[in-house]
DNA sequence: ATTATTTATATTGTATACAATTTCGTCACG
DNA sequence: CGTGACGAAATTGTATACAATATAAATAAT
């Protein structure tokens, strides 16, 4: 079996400073950690009981992924972002995202849909409102990167990646506010039963449209709260 | 004057950490440092005379930089690249410069194509056969990041630093061995004249041609050399 | 009173020391 | 021979301690 090494090497025994980077960034991607908030190394390292070395090294990676900025001998502060930010971001997915789902149609394979589908699923578990949107943002990631994984090109989705890491950032308020989450489930499905037919064109469109329009909402969500 | 406190805070005094990482990217950028070759910590903290703490974080900083791999436990590698990775490199090099291109012209001002001019004036102090190729990439990167500057897409534009600086890595060598400098210089001038002309058709045109023209001979070269 | 200048405090950056994990050689066993 | 268990050496991960820098407070000067 060909992934049984894929498996293997892919458990990534966990240090610390991956640890508290995770935990760093679930807090600042849920606004628990607000944008301009400083964070100490010795507060943080006091809080999650280890020492500063970790604590700098997972800021670091965050600062990488571009969730905190790290100003020598100031310290560490988490991003805000701007209106202009967020258009350029969705701006971005409409260009990259188009592009890479039409070389991922062409070398998707049945199980690509199933899983795509799949992930469709388990949205429904979680359709009513009051559920976390933490799990509906994974969810919204998880499908649109099944949706290009099969494209097989590694850097652009790792740059998709962290675009939509920042997108959902604020796209989670913006769920949360208008209920939107049932038209970007109709889209979805819409979406991939264009994908599964091999419909390369349409499905392109309709995925343009779907970014515009949540890029569109979100915009107009954070006008409107300031 | 406004920028004097861009001037004051653009002084980021610079920490060991930030310097290995400077050397250690020079050097793997150059190739002096291989692909696949492994950066022992305490071999580099010893052969530079500074702890393993900077060390560390350089070799942290690179990796999110995708220089090298770092596997926990195991240590840090330097990442090598596959022919696939630089035609998707260059493939995203023609989606992404393209389009921030026509924004950039849009915006830029007479001093923007200035600033241009300027750096493919440098770029004729060392046409000449024997100067270092060092130089030779970092001003082609200049080049272009200045034509698209005016654009001020800053997510975009960090992307393709990132994007430029792994194409330079290869590019180099190619650049070295082929003497297509002259190709590139001229078809730089070309690109600028119908930038500075506000000719966007034409622009995009002949930078899509520019990328690809450099790709396919850059993938020549890689895959003669083997 | 306001601005400089100095002192003290807080915070970050780095070195050293120790703990945990992996790697590699050795040896026993089939 | 090949294979697996065990232990020593090498290497990385983390804690603690100290140095360098920045921020704030206090004092002096005009």
């Amino acid at each position: 079996m060909a992934n049984t090494l894929q498996t293997l090497q892919s458990i990534p025994r966990k240090t610390l400073a991956t640890s508290v980077a995770d935990y760093l960034r679930e807090q600042i991607i849920t606004n628990q950690i607000k944008g301009g908030e400083a964070l100490r190394q010795d507060a943080l390292s006091a809080r999650l009981d280890v020492s500063r070395i970790p604590v700098r090294e997972a800021l670091l990676q965050l600062e990488a992924e571009g969730l905190v900025t790290f100003v020598p001998h100031k310290g560490a502060v988490a991003t805000s972002i701007s209106v202009e930010e967020v258009e350029e971001l969705f701006a971005l997915r409409v260009l990259l995202e188009c592009d890479i789902l039409s070389t991922a149609i062409d070398k998707a394979t049945a199980e690509d849909f199933i899983r795509s589908e799949k992930i469709l699923e388990e949205f429904d578990s979680l359709l009513k409102p009051g559920s976390d949107m933490r799990k509906w943002g994974q969810l919204n990631v998880a499908f649109h990167m099944s949706l290009y994984e099969p494209s097989k090109q590694t850097r652009t989705l790792a740059i998709l990646n962290g675009i939509h890491m920042h997108c959902d950032r604020y796209l989670r308020l913006q769920i949360q506010l208008t209920s939107d989450y049932e038209r970007a489930e109709k889209e979805h499905h819409e979406l991939l039963s264009l994908c599964s037919s091999g419909q390369k064109g349409a499905a392109r469109k309709c995925l343009r449209a779907h970014i515009n329009t949540t890029g569109a909402e979100l915009i107009n969500a954070i006008k409107t709260l300031r």
